[in-house]
DNA sequence: AGCACGCCGACT
DNA sequence: GTCGGCGTGCTC
């Protein structure tokens, strides 16, 4: 028997499977899609199986060696998600490997070290040197690693004293993983037995009785002991005393680390349909039932109860015997949803989000791969949910750009899905308020079925906006940062002790640090950007690499006072607030507030129990909240996104307002809501306060034909770093140059250019950007490019990256 | 990526 | 003559 196996060596030179013998005694454990120990050259590595075979491939066969230890008993690949890996590894120009690696929890990523052995002779080269070492060295091998670490100056030795035979070398790969381990309690007698064994107790054996009492009462269940102790108020030897008579079994059982394992979740009922509902949902069940692939984008505005078409589709799925998959941006993937799809598929569901421990994620996700589970929400990388038969995956908030990972392999979750559920004869479901262009713009060509959902729900009206033109505020002398329609509704709300959302857009617009006499402003030393000040423990802080100083009292250059920080943050609208409206309550959501864990959702807790009249707060506060009680939402600069150096500006702006807009009177009561701009006559803000989908994706499709941007063309980005300039113009320039004569004609190659941040963690960036239509073989003749240059950036250490379809082209 | 092999300059 | 610099090439 031959393994097929892709080494973890994520370099494009090893992109390819290699091949092992399985030795007999490992041929019962051997299966495809398991983790494998295996020897690749000196060293030992940690692989994927994704094939097993007869014979060994053409030329390999006089080479090979030995599988070494086989790592699961499950594996955690499916035949499926190996090839979707490939797929993954040519559309993206991404190493198998790491592709692979995004699909399973990250405690199966084994680590490779070298270990050192000492021999008895090493004793005495050693002894007078370092003791200590020598002690550690007695006892047990060590790694190289630690050695080095904390032993530097012996480290340098090792490589002689390896040569010399003091030490003797070998490779371990190291499993992370942990299993939670709890002890349980479980009777060894019958129901008469249990009853007989506590009259037989002598009196005072109280505690004891009434262990016995609840095994009677609650017979079947099962009872930990960290349970029993605190249900019963009862120490440990009570429930050895009744072990050691051989009446119950304390044993260990494995148990999974769920953070809701002891909420209790109160079953829904299902609701009834408007019409349109019905209608959109005739569609997709229609399509679930013909088992073939079916994909649909449901438009529907805020509020027009997408939510419901989704459990119900979901449902559809479920009783046809097949699973689903449902993501959602990791924003929105708060308590309130996790709860409402407990509460309709009660243990049937997994959550796999960002906020898990690894432990607790690898628990979730062995859940689904047992098949005890056939539901699971989760953000981005539950797209890769082990399910063997997957009937439906929803996008929910579809346009979402946390959908795109910004990491290596740079996959987005919707063509992933579509890949999925092509595959599998799956219906792909997508909602989204705002669609993404490119989406539509596939919808209105047919390659998903456009279902649209125009109501509210209860036929509430969509809320009022107005449109404050802040340019007239300056005139009639207001300089404060609420214009006097906003300050006015302000006020009446406060008065009618009703709810508030306040939004600043704070994207692109930093609170820098600038000296008020010369100009100056604060910047990081590594990167090529200014610092964000920030008030808590007055300091200025770099975005990207994380470099912090203090605030100076006086400007570097001029030595003036007046250095202070500009731009408006929440702590500013905070303080003008209190100082407008004495005793209003703020509650105020930003980096700083909700840093720690568990914060983001106890502010909002503080929120929807109406101890604050004004939520407060950035991006994080535009999402899927829903609160009763909120009559009105403003907000603050609606233009700051609008004309930062990315052609997605208006599409985000336009998002961006349209979902906060949504936030206000959902329930009973009618809101409205206040945008403040400088540019009110801009399409992205006239269509969104007409909730006006149609109008802004016209619009904005002809910007985007006339500047040549998707969903026109699509693009690739490829990035150079390097320490030095010339070095890393140099690199751009020779790539841009092997690639221009190999394009398609229609295909457009720009740059190399400086990237729009030139230098981050004091390495410069050059990039080419190409603009292509349809030219099927790009991918193809990227992945020529890099390994032609894969050898010459590795000499230069030169780092390139290949993002395909990007979203952040800084 | 790591690691070994191998071919040229500054030391015992 | 040899130790060690890092260019080159390979890993089933």
């Amino acid at each position: 028997m031959i393994a097929r196996v892709i080494v973890d060596v994520p370099v494009n030179r090893t992109n390819r499977p290699f091949d092992y013998r399985v030795p007999e005694w490992l041929v019962p454990l051997m299966k495809t899609g398991s983790r494998v120990i295996v020897p690749f050259g000196p060293r030992k590595l940690q692989g994927y199986v994704i094939g097993l075979e007869e014979a060994a491939e053409q030329g390999a066969a006089d080479k090979l060696r030995d599988v070494e230890q086989v790592l699961d008993d499950q594996p955690p690949l499916s035949d499926e998600l190996i090839r979707l890996g490939e797929w993954m590894s040519k559309q993206y120009l991404c190493p198998w490997v790491t592709a692979l690696q995004a699909m399973i929890p990250a405690v199966l990523k084994g680590k490779s070290e070298k270990w050192l052995l000492a021999s008895d002779q090493l004793e005495e080269e050693m002894c007078g040197r370092s003791p200590l070492l020598w002690e550690l060295f007695r006892r047990k091998q060590l790694p190289l690693a630690e050695v080095e670490k904390h032993f530097p100056e012996e480290a340098m030795l090792v490589p002689g004293w390896i040569s010399s035979g003091l030490l003797s070398t070998g490779y371990q790969v190291t499993d992370r993983v942990t299993r939670k381990q709890q002890s349980f309690v479980r009777s060894l007698l019958t129901r008469e037995e249990l009853a007989a064994a506590a009259e037989s107790l002598p009196a005072r054996a109280e505690q004891m009785r009434r262990v016995l009492q609840l095994l009677i009462e609650q017979e079947g269940q099962s009872f930990s002991v960290k349970m029993l102790q605190e249900e019963l108020g009862i120490t440990r030897s009570p429930l050895k005393s009744l072990e050691s008579r051989g009446w119950i079994a304390i044993e260990q059982l494995e148990v999974y680390r769920d953070p809701y394992a002891h909420r209790r979740f109160a079953a829904a009922q299902k609701p009834v349909f408007t019409d349109q509902q019905e209608h959109v949902l005739e569609a997709v069940q229609l399509s679930i039932k013909k088992n073939e692939y079916g994909a649909f984008l449901l438009h529907g505005v805020t509020g027009s109860g997408k939510t419901e078409v989704y459990l119900e589709a979901i449902e559809e799925t479920l009783a046809r015997g097949r699973e689903a998959i449902f993501l959602v941006p990791e924003i929105s993937l708060t308590p309130q949803m996790v709860e409402k799809f407990k509460a309709r598929f009660g243990n049937e569901v997994a959550v796999l989000h960002s906020a898990l421990s690894q432990g607790e994620r690898y628990d979730e996700w062995r859940k689904i791969i047992r098949k005890e589970v056939s539901v699971v929400v989760g953000a981005r990388s539950a797209v890769f949910a082990p399910f063997q038969n997957v009937g439906l995956i929803v996008i929910d908030e579809e346009h979402e750009s946390s959908y795109k990972q910004e990491e290596t392999p740079r996959y987005h979750a919707r063509e992933v899905a579509i890949w999925r559920a092509k595959e599998n004869n799956a219906v792909l479901l997508m909602g989204s308020a705002t669609p993404a262009l490119e989406t539509y713009a596939l919808a209105e060509r047919g390659r998903y079925t456009l279902l649209s959902m125009p109501d509210r729900v209860g036929n509430r009206p969509l809320p009022r906006v107005h449109v404050v033109d802040m340019r007239e505020e300056l005139r009639s002398e207001n300089r404060s940062m609420f214009s006097r329609q906003l300050h006015e509704m302000i006020g009446e709300r406060l008065a009618r002790q009703e709810q508030m959302v306040l939004f600043l857009n704070r994207r692109g617009f930093s609170t820098f640090v600038m000296c008020r006499s010369c100009g100056y402003t604060l910047r990081c030393v590594h990167c090529d950007i200014s610092l964000t000040y920030h008030r808590t423990n007055h300091t200025a802080r770099c975005h990207y690499c994380g470099y912090t100083i203090k605030q100076p009292s006086h400007c570097p250059e001029c030595q003036s006072e007046h250095i202070r920080f500009f731009g408006t943050g929440t702590q500013k609208v905070e303080e003008e607030l209190a100082r407008l409206f004495p005793g209003i309550r703020v509650i105020r959501m930003d980096v700083d507030t909700t840093s720690r864990k568990g914060a983001h959702e106890e502010l909002l807790r503080k929120f929807r129990t109406g101890q604050g009249d004004v939520l407060l707060g950035t991006q994080m506060i535009a999402k899927g909240l829903d609160f009763p009680r909120v009559t009105l939402v403003g907000v603050i600069a609606a233009d700051t996104s609008l004309f930062l150096p990315d052609f997605r500006a208006a599409e985000k702006t336009f998002q961006l307002l349209t979902q906060v807009g949504g936030r206000a009177g959902r329930h009973e009561l009618e809101g409205d809501v206040v945008i403040q701009t400088y540019t009110p006559e801009h399409y992205s803000i006239m269509h969104a306060t007409r909730h006006d989908y149609p109008s802004f994706y016209r619009e904005e499709m002809l910007q985007r034909r006339r500047t040549g941007y998707p969903p026109y063309f699509r693009l690739v980005l490829i990035t150079f770093s390097h320490e030095e300039v010339p070095v890393v113009i140099k690199a751009a320039h020779l790539v841009a140059d092997y690639l221009r004569p190999r394009l398609a004609e229609t295909t457009i190659l720009l740059g190399p250019v400086a990237s729009p941040i030139a230098r981050v963690k004091d390495r410069f960036r050059f990039q080419i950007m190409l603009k292509y239509r349809d030219e099927s073989r790009l991918p193809d003749l990227l992945a020529q490019a890099t390994s032609a240059f894969e050898e010459w950036n590795k000499q230069q250490k030169v780092l390139m990256t290949i993002d395909v379809d990007p979203y952040v082209l800084l």
